[in-house]
DNA sequence: ACAAAAGTGTTCAATTTACACCCATGG
DNA sequence: CCATGGGTGTAAATTGAACACTTTTGT
């Protein structure tokens, strides 16, 4: 047995659940109703529990706290690990943290158990967090950055259909940027299966109507969207 | 408490240490003394003491394993962690993996505790370790050959100096590519504080004296050196 | 007709690639 | 003087940023 004489601990698992809600970007927090850190903002999240594996943990505490049946369309991965001795006071507790991605849904407040859980901006929740969860939603941030990048996680941020438009709001959302329209339209539909025409399409309050897309089957993007890439018009 | 109906489990933490010998890519392996996987080889590790960070347990495996003081210089960062319920038949331990980059140093004999610890050839081993330690080198490879995309990693791959075309025997040995060494050149120096010139130069057997140069203060790289780049000479 | 958003064409600059060519040394 | 690895010059091809301009709708 290894655990002779080595450490027992608890194994936490925490969520940065991320959305795009009115052009901007936010992320669900609940207010803790217990010691410690009581009435404030915290990362969702729970412990593992007994022959769970780890991302079978996340995906119950994502079901859980957006109170969705449809969590299995996420986007889900393991963002780091968090272990400081100090980091809880209750104890030794290590966190394993996910990121998850979420198209914009109907607020949670209905759901099961959620505590209080609701859709916060991420410029207002930063640095007002509970334990070391400021520090877990910074690096979630930076990994959702950097994925945007690279790969096509952008659409999961979209419903089932959407204008290009639309995608380049999330991208504008989560990078703090504006990028220029025309450009950003021959991206996207310049790389092969990332977005998909429906033949559908929808038109805004005023204006030409725009096609309307949905996910294609690619993971990554080649060539790369950059950030530091063209300003907006 | 926040222990008193969850799960307690052991915590380990591996590593993947690697290294570039005679311009093959080789990774910091250890034969097995006891069951599980008696004689196979695996990852180094251990497991977590009370009170100690992630990290510095880390970097204690690190030491002992290596039998070196010089440590600190090495680049050590998080991987990932694996949880899976029957990953480990003796019980319950998820695994924090690490992984490290060392320059070429002498063979590990000596050192410490070292049971048996070796540098191999990672084309010899994937596919023959013990647990899931297969799919974690998987990972740390991939890590590792993203990181010599955009960031100066390939340089603590090489002593506390080398010449260009030392560090470009590094992107060849982790890509598994060769790389035309005349715009490699241009590109490292085109680099701001990348690598500098230390003002000496080496001879090789035969042809010209390269320049030796140290790392540079750089972290990341602007623009990236991509795989898939131009095919060697 | 006009405002507003969608989408196309085109130009100029920056970057990348490919490769000819010169440099410095040991045998 | 030749083989070998180090390093520079440079032209062609590719990519990216910027922006004028056309399209299509609602009011």
């Amino acid at each position: 047995m290894p655990s002779r004489d080595h450490l027992l601990l608890n194994l936490a698992v925490d969520l940065v659940i991320l959305t795009v809600r009115e052009d901007k970007l936010h992320v669900l927090v609940v207010e803790r109703g217990h010691e410690p850190y009581t009435g404030q903002l915290a990362l969702p999240g729970g412990f593992l529990r007994q022959g769970e594996d780890l991302k079978a943990a996340a995906e119950r505490e994502l079901e859980e706290e957006t109170g969705l049946k449809s969590v299995r369309h996420f986007h889900l991965e393991q963002l780091a690990t968090y272990g400081e001795p100090e980091r809880d006071p209750r104890g030794r507790v290590v966190s394993v943290a996910y990121l998850a991605i979420a198209p914009n849904l109907p607020v949670p407040t209905a759901g099961s158990d959620a505590r209080a859980a609701h859709w916060a901006p991420v410029a207002e929740v930063s640095g007002a967090l509970a334990f070391d969860h400021g520090r877990i939603l910074s690096d979630g941030l930076e990994r959702a950055r950097s994925r945007l990048e690279y790969t096509t996680l952008a659409a999961v941020f979209c419903g089932s259909s959407f204008t290009i438009g639309d995608l380049r709001k999330v991208y504008e959302a989560v990078w703090g940027t504006t990028l220029d329209p025309r450009n950003f339209s021959r991206k996207v539909t310049g790389t092969k299966d990332f977005i998909l025409p429906t033949g559908d399409s929808r038109a805004p309050d005023t204006g030409r109507p725009a096609a309307l897309y949905r996910r294609g089957p690619a993971q990554t993007l080649y060539p790369p969207i950059l950030r530091n890439g063209s300003s907006g018009s």
